[in-house]
DNA sequence: TAGATTGTTAATCGATTAACAATC
DNA sequence: TAGATTGTTAATCGATTAACAATC
C-alpha cells in the first residue's frame, strides 16, 4: 500500500480546466471522450491530458477512451467540489462587491458566507443576501461560519494584516487580489490575482512586437 | 550586433512584480537595492532576480547592487509602462462594472477607453466617465480609439465570438475573464483569469490536507 | 483480427538555483 | 586590501511530449 505519487503543481492547476471541459461534454450528453478530444477542448496536448489523469488513477479504457460521467466524479472528488466551501470576502470596494454578487461561485461548492470591511460606513450595508460586518468581528465570523477560504480584496496597505488575521482565525486558503506580495506560514495556500500585472504581461509582448516609435530609429 | 536573447515566459511574468517592489523602494527614497533585498520584497530567490534582470542587461554594480531609479526605468521600458494602453471592456456585468470603476488600472499606462455590451438595456448607461456602447459598434470603437487591449468579461457563451471580433478589429492582447478556453490566432496574446478555477486549486490543497470525513475510514 | 487509444517510459526541453569568478 | 555583490556557468530539478507496448 504505497502512498500515491504527489500530484505536480502544474497538473493541479489544469484539473479545473479538465473538469470544466468534462462538464460541458456531460451536458451535451457525450458519454465517452478520448484524451485527444479532451485535450482539444481544454487547450492542451493529448499526452499531457493522459499524464495528468494518470496521477489520479487508471480511469481510462484502452482503445475506447474515458467515461465522461465517471471522470467528472473522479476529478471532482480530487478537487473537493462536492464539499461546501464557505468563503469570506474582506474588503467591499468595487472588486469585493463584484465578487460578492458573482454567482459563478456557487457552481463548484463555493458559497459566500460573510462580508467584512474596516470602513464603518459600509458596515451594516446589505450586498446580495448578506450584510457587511466589521473587521473587528473577523475572527468570530470565521469561527462561526467555519470559513474555509478568505478572499482579500482590500487595499495593498491592509492586505498583510488581513491575511495574518485570517490565518490566525484558522483559514488556510487565501485568494489575494491586493497588489502586494503576502507572506503566509507554510501550510497555508495562497494564490494571487493581480489585474494590473496580467495587463503588464500582455502588453510586454505587444510592446516587444511593436515598440513605440518616438522618432529614434534605434538605440 | 547579435539579437538579445529571448526573455523566458516565466521571467516576463515576474517583471511586473519586480517593478512593483522597485516603485515601493523608490517611494521610500531608497536609492540602491541588492538582489537579496529585491528578492525578499518580491517573494522570490535572489539568484532568480539576478538571472531575470540579466536578460534585460547588465544593470547592476558588483559589490554595490542596483540603482533603484535606473532599474525602474529599465524594467518599465521593457514592459512598456510609459506608453498609453487604451483598454476596451466587453461585458458590463458585475465584474465588468468593477473593472470599469477600478482605478488601479491607471497606474501603469492602462486607461479604460471604451465599454461595450450586447444588452440594449445597458447601452447608453454611464459608468464612471464612459457610456456603454452597443456591441455592434465594437469594430468602430476599437478602430477609432486605437484600442490595444480587450478585456472579455462576458458570459462563457459569448466570449469566443467577442474574442474573434476583437482580433478582427486589430486587438492583439486579450485578457479573458470568461470561464471558457478561447482560441486566438498566433500573434495574439491571451491571458486568462478564472476566479472559480483559482478557488478550486486552493481548495484542492486544503481538501488533500483535510479530506472530508463522511463516516468511511478509507476507500 | 484490425483499429483505436490508454498508460508509461524515456527523451527533451526549460526553469531554478547553488556556486563562484569577476569586479566594484 | 577586504568585503560585498553582481553576472554567469553549470548542475539540478521538474515539466512536457514523442513514442510505443499494452490492451480494449
Amino acid at each position: 500500500m504505497a502512498g500515491r505519487a504527489r500530484i505536480p503543481e502544474a497538473t493541479v492547476t489544469r484539473l479545473p480546466v479538465y473538469l470544466r471541459s468534462l462538464l460541458e461534454l456531460a451536458s451535451d450528453q457525450v458519454s465517452t471522450v478520448s484524451s485527444e478530444r479532451l485535450a482539444e477542448l481544454s487547450g492542451v496536448n493529448a499526452a499531457k491530458v493522459r499524464k495528468d489523469l494518470s496521477y489520479l488513477g487508471s480511469y481510462g479504457t484502452r482503445g475506447v477512451g474515458y467515461d465522461v460521467g465517471f471522470l467528472v466524479d473522479q476529478v471532482g472528488r480530487e478537487l473537493g467540489t462536492t464539499r461546501d466551501w464557505p468563503v469570506v470576502i474582506v474588503g467591499l470596494g468595487n472588486l469585493g462587491r463584484a465578487l460578492a454578487n458573482y454567482h459563478g461561485f456557487g457552481t463548484r461548492g463555493f458559497r459566500v458566507a460573510a462580508l467584512v470591511d474596516a470602513d464603518p460606513a459600509l458596515v451594516g450595508e446589505s450586498i446580495g443576501e448578506l450584510t457587511v460586518v466589521s473587521i473587528d468581528q473577523l475572527e468570530s465570523v470565521v469561527g462561526q461560519g467555519q470559513v474555509a477560504v478568505g478572499i482579500v480584496a482590500t487595499t495593498a496597505g491592509s492586505a498583510q494584516d488581513v491575511a495574518d488575521r485570517l490565518v490566525s482565525a484558522g483559514v488556510c486558503s487565501i485568494l489575494n487580489f491586493a497588489p502586494v506580495v503576502l507572506s503566509v506560514p507554510s501550510g497555508v495556500s495562497l494564490r494571487n490575482v493581480d489585474l494590473s500585472m496580467e495587463l503588464q504581461v500582455l502588453t510586454f509582448y505587444q510592446h516587444q512586437a511593436h515598440p513605440q516609435h518616438l522618432g529614434s530609429a534605434s538605440v
